[in-house]
DNA sequence: GTGAAAGCGCTAACAA
DNA sequence: TTGTTAGCGCTTTCAC
């Protein structure tokens, strides 16, 4: 690899003819002032020896490290980036960090997996802050949360929330009301038999989902019946099965209410291979409004959320002066989730 | 936040009573060896303080920056990270570079955005290594592999290759070849009207399995037909008005090879609108074998891409002292795709 | 096997 | 407005 001498500040200040503290300052722009002279041959030494300044000798001294951690639990290893949940956050998150001179470091940290190593990267100095994303809800993630919090860091979790004692910045989206808004669309439209394909519930979301979709059959005075509830892992292949036996059963839905897109699908291939039709005979509707949802024969019917704003307000809330460590954490941000009518209820 | 002091080395070194050389050489378990005792006091001087080492001073020192960087590049901003592609291959990646202890820092580059930026982090010394993702071919890249390069860091392109001239490894996987052997699985079949819906042309991945189609038809003695070819922009509703026009052609095709399975859905879809069924009145293969693929009523024959084996790959070629930067450029490496034959042909 | 000390390249306090 | 210089916390050379 090339192994040309390296080109350090005090270069660039001799040949500008200036001390190394005037090229600091041209090069942050303060905290002095410089004269319009010494700016412009100190950026043509820049330019002419090709400089770059270090980043570690900067953070050294500066203490800034212009980089977000992010932490990303999820249950294994292969899943900690899997989703396209997370896909569309970390476009939207590097795009806003980038936009403010920031990188973005990953750590997948799986379920289960020793602490240390990320507490020696929180501790390390590298990292100006940290999002950290969960799927489960407190108290399983106190022991991680604990320990982030201990690091000093200024931090944002997003998606679930943590354990209030922590007095963590959030940025999650309303899976409860998502849920409950779902089902009482298809109660509106008539439906009393309407069934739930529940996701995997060692994930929070799927709680939730399955919590709002309780509380809308109880406000609207239907019964709870244990029987309509498919359980699943996220798995559209369960979602097939558990949906043709829906349909055996002796008094079966009338409409279908699915935990995630994915499984919406599921259902509707399901369906379409038990020669049922959607919406006539069965309604089905959706979480999650993935590309695919509106081009499904029926488009279905789903729950928007907010993934690029996750993104977004995190990157606000670890930057923004305001937002950030001098401020006490303001109320948490709950991102409303939208309702998508189309054509499968 | 916490502004408790900050324990350095030397305060390790103080309690433990040697001198801060003797703390460095126990944490980095060399370069020269210690005493058993010494160690010992030193281990329980660092637990007892909670010392963690500042990674900057380390960086700043030693040259080594335990962290590899990730260039996304794509048409804009909020696909970087978009497709399922990335977050398989991130998924393995960031495994296996924790594994040796490294870290991925992400950096999105939209097509056309000023690289200068780019240039900075390259030349900052805070990366040990760079993977590139490129969705183009050459000569297209070649500003931005010229960029990185010159920066004389190791560096991985993945997906796509990069001009020969760089000399730069790659990993990349036979588009080609999983078009043909898709093509050719079809033909085998006895089709003789055999369609090819392509992907967005931008895209060099679009371009190679056209290219891959149309070289086994040409081999096996089929004509080549433009109306037989829908395009697409990746864009699933596409493929749906696509496959229409297709049904509508005076000789229609009685086969199609979609070059990605949400296309294959689309024309799956489109297909069963029209009342025909496949694979009786129509074959699909699609390309990708996306999770979906196989809940799909028929499940979908589809090219199997070896995504997390082209993270472990690229961060193998990194981290390996044999090779990296030591070792010339070893032959390109070309993983190899797999035919995934289900229901759909 | 260990200690002392010289920097790595930068920022910012202190002088001027 | 600018120069001088003391470190930031660590690794590693030189000395023992």
């Amino acid at each position: 690899m090339s192994e040309r001498k390296r080109i350090t500040q005090r270069d660039v200040a001799e040949r500008a003819g200036v001390s190394t503290a005037v090229v600091s300052y041209v090069l942050n722009n303060g905290p002095r002032p410089t004269s319009l002279d010494v700016r412009e041959r100190v950026s043509r030494a820049i330019q002419e020896l090709d400089y770059h300044p270090n980043g570690f000798a900067r953070g050294l001294r500066s203490r800034r490290a212009h980089t977000i951690g992010f932490v990303a639990n999820d249950y294994n290893a292969l899943d900690c980036f899997g989703s396209h949940y997370l896909s569309a956050i970390l476009d939207a998150l590097t795009a806003a960090l980038k936009q403010q001179d920031n990188y973005l470091l990953m750590y997948p940290m799986p379920i289960g997996e020793d602490p240390e190593p990320l507490k020696r990267l929180l501790r390390s100095g590298r990292l100006d802050g940290v999002v950290v994303r969960v799927v489960q809800d407190p108290p399983a993630t106190d022991g991680l949360i604990a320990m982030i919090v201990k690091a000093g860091l200024p931090s944002v979790i997003i998606e679930r929330p943590a354990s209030t004692q922590f007095g963590l910045r959030s940025v999650t989206y309303d899976d409860a009301a998502g849920a409950h808004a779902a089902t009482r669309h298809l109660i509106g439209q008539g439906h009393r038999r309407i069934a739930h394909m529940v996701g995997d519930l060692r994930y929070a979301t799927a709680q939730a989902r399955l919590e709002g979709y309780r509380q809308a059959l109880t406000e609207g005075g239907l019964e709870i019946d244990e029987s309509l509830m498919g359980r699943t892992t996220w798995n559209m292949s369960q979602a097939v099965s558990e949906t043709l036996r829906l349909l055996e059963l002796r008094d079966p839905p009338t409409a279908i209410f699915a935990a995630s897109d994915d499984l919406a699908i599921g259902a509707l291939e399901a369906l379409r291979a038990a020669g049922r039709s959607v919406p006539e005979d069965v309604a089905i509707i959706g979480f999650d409004d993935i590309p695919l949802a509106q081009e499904m024969t029926p488009p279905l019917t789903t729950i928007r959320i907010p993934l690029a704003e996750i993104g977004r307000r995190a990157a606000a809330l670890l930057l923004d002066p305001i937002g950030a460590a001098n401020t006490p954490v303001t109320t948490p941000v709950v991102l409303p989730v939208e309702l998508i009518k189309r054509g499968s209820a």
